[in-house]
RNA sequence: GAGCCGCUAGCUCAGUCGGUAGAGCAUCACACUUUUAAUGUGAGGGCCCUGGGUUCGAUCCCCAGGCGGCUCACCA
């Protein structure tokens, strides 16, 4: 037993837990099916005219207000909130004694018949009640709810049920995976599974989490991207597949990171990335239908269009918000003297022309990148796994799409030429050799695949978290991950 | 990794120009059969994040650390 003070609330309920167990009820009772939603029970209660029926509900109970001899309760089910009415006159003097016994915080069943109070609140008078979870903690204050945001993430559980706003935004989070999973279906894609521990982290430039097979006596890494593989799988004959799923990088947390988040990648053969941009429009407008009625939301200080999608080549952004002209810049030396004018001063040896002007790119272009625009055509070093113009191998067919200054899609021609791929592998490692952390990794299976043949082929990556973000409107990655990723305290 | 801010009752927050602390809600007791942030009266509840320093005395000042938030750097 524990020695607690009499008004520890912890205690006073394990106290009353065990009066329950005394009276031969079991406080945490196996199954129990109730057949309606409080905001079920309020819409068919005046659609039909204030006409009493009986019903019956389950949810958890957050308020109470105890008159003695009567006792009004609020409870919260999965829809919303409806209040119900305990009098003592009803239950007989046994039963509303263990009506008393009910806390802020308990799960009951009720069942009653629903009529309107005197102030006009739709109720259910309580003929019958059953506990089905015993609360022992309680909740967060009614007034102010849950606000520490260290214990929000901590206890999501507690967030979750206090504050509804979470709630309502984790669904939308929900909704729109679901919607993008149809979305896909219904154009003949294929979600499928690729390895989420790799022996070589491919497809993207990240530091990767390492951990150890035991049996194997091997390292493996968690996946920084499922590209390498899923091109395996056009390889290997399926034409349209996507997958939906976790991505793990070894890099800073704040509030557009998180060690793992969720990532959409889409391959389809016998396209290029013109087709990835009319996916990508096409489900950016639909799903902002969806989900808010509107392809305009409202995002911080801005309204966002995701119905109409701005064009505009790299160089030509280069020119126009950073006022650079590429043809001006021939060599590397070159381009270090106008990035060292810019005030770029660590520029490092193994970086190449295209990698010292894209410094300049997101130093001096994506800040402008406000409504949403599709940047396309990028610098071919810059894009190891994307297919060069075919009239100019400087450049390649890839695209991203900015929303509020934040890369929200990225989405290429897949490289296809294993001969390339391997010239671009190896640029890689040099990089890498000389003290470049995040360049990529020479996978020689994907190289002999691409050997194998891979057909044209447009591949798209979308990050969820962040789209998610601009629909619940939040600032914070961490409001669009349920746990997000935090450290333990001891 | 750097800077700034926060950490006081279960929750939301005051506060102590350095003398070991308060409110509201929650809890407990009593009253109350139509309340809905119910109300009224009374009560209990605190390693004031941790460690060290200064001091007669630290929750408060100083240093170090922990956890969290924001900004910057790296990245998606």
């Amino acid at each position: 037993m524990e020695e607690k003070n009499l008004s520890d609330e912890r205690q006073s309920r394990l106290n009353k837990l065990n009066l329950w167990k005394e009276k031969k009820i079991n406080p945490y009772p196996n199954l129990y099916k109730p057949s309606s939603y409080s905001i079920d029970i309020k819409e068919k209660f005046e659609k039909e005219g204030d006409k009493e029926f009986p019903t019956d509900i389950a949810g958890r109970i957050i308020l109470l207000r105890d008159f003695g001899k009567a006792i009004f309760a609020t409870i919260k089910d999965s829809k919303g909130t409806i209040q119900i009415y305990a009098r003592k006159d009803i239950l007989g003097d046994e039963k509303f004694e263990d009506f008393k016994l009910l806390d802020i915080g308990d799960i009951i069943g009720a069942r009653g018949d629903v009529f309107r109070t005197h102030k006009g609140e739709i109720t259910i008078l309580v003929k019958e009640f059953k506990l089905l979870a015993k609360s022992l903690l309680g909740l967060p204050e009614k007034w102010h709810g849950l606000t520490d945001v260290e214990t929000r993430y901590r206890q999501r559980y507690l967030d979750l049920i206090v504050n509804d706003k979470v709630k309502e935004d984790f669904k939308t989070r929900f909704k729109i995976i679901a919607y993008i999973r149809n979305f896909l279906n219904n154009k003949g894609f294929l979600e499928v599974e690729t390895p989420m521990m790799q022996t070589i982290p491919g497809g993207a430039t990240a530091k990767p989490f390492i951990t150890h097979h035991n049996a194997l006596d091997i390292d493996l890494y968690l996946r920084i991207a499922p590209e390498l593989f899923l091109k395996r799988l056009i390889v290997g004959g399926f034409e349209k597949v996507y997958e939906l799923n976790r991505n793990f990088r070894n890099e800073g947390i704040d509030t557009r990171h998180n060690p793992e988040f969720t990532m959409l990648e889409l391959y389809q053969a016998y396209a290029d990335y013109n087709d990835m941009i009319a996916i990508f429009e096409e489900l950016m407008q639909n799903l902002s239908l969806e989900i808010k009625g509107d392809t305009k939301l409202e995002y911080q200080d801005k309204i966002l269009d995701f119905g109409k999608w701005e064009k505009i080549k790299y160089v030509d952004a280069l020119k126009k918000y950073a006022n650079i002209d590429v043809t001006n810049i021939k060599t590397i030396d070159q381009a270090r003297e106008i990035a060292s004018l810019k005030g770029f001063s660590d520029v490092k040896d193994f970086e190449g022309k295209w990698s010292i002007i894209n410094r300049l790119f997101e130093e001096y272009v994506e800040p402008h990148l406000m409504e949403p625009t599709i940047i396309y055509e990028y610098p071919a070093e810059i894009s190891p796994l994307a297919k060069y113009k075919e009239e100019d191998y400087e450049f390649v067919e890839r695209f991203e799409a900015y929303v509020y200054g934040r890369e929200i899609a990225n989405a290429f021609s897949e490289l296809n030429d294993p001969i390339v791929q391997a010239e671009r592998f190896f640029e890689q490692a040099k990089k890498k050799a000389e003290g470049d952390e995040e360049a990529m990794y020479v996978d020689e299976d994907y190289l002999k695949a691409l050997e194998v043949g891979m057909p044209p082929t447009g591949g798209m990556g979308i990050g969820i978290d962040r789209l998610v973000m601009f629909f619940i409107n939040t600032n914070s990655i961490r409001d669009t991950i349920l746990f997000p990723t935090l450290k333990t305290r001891d």
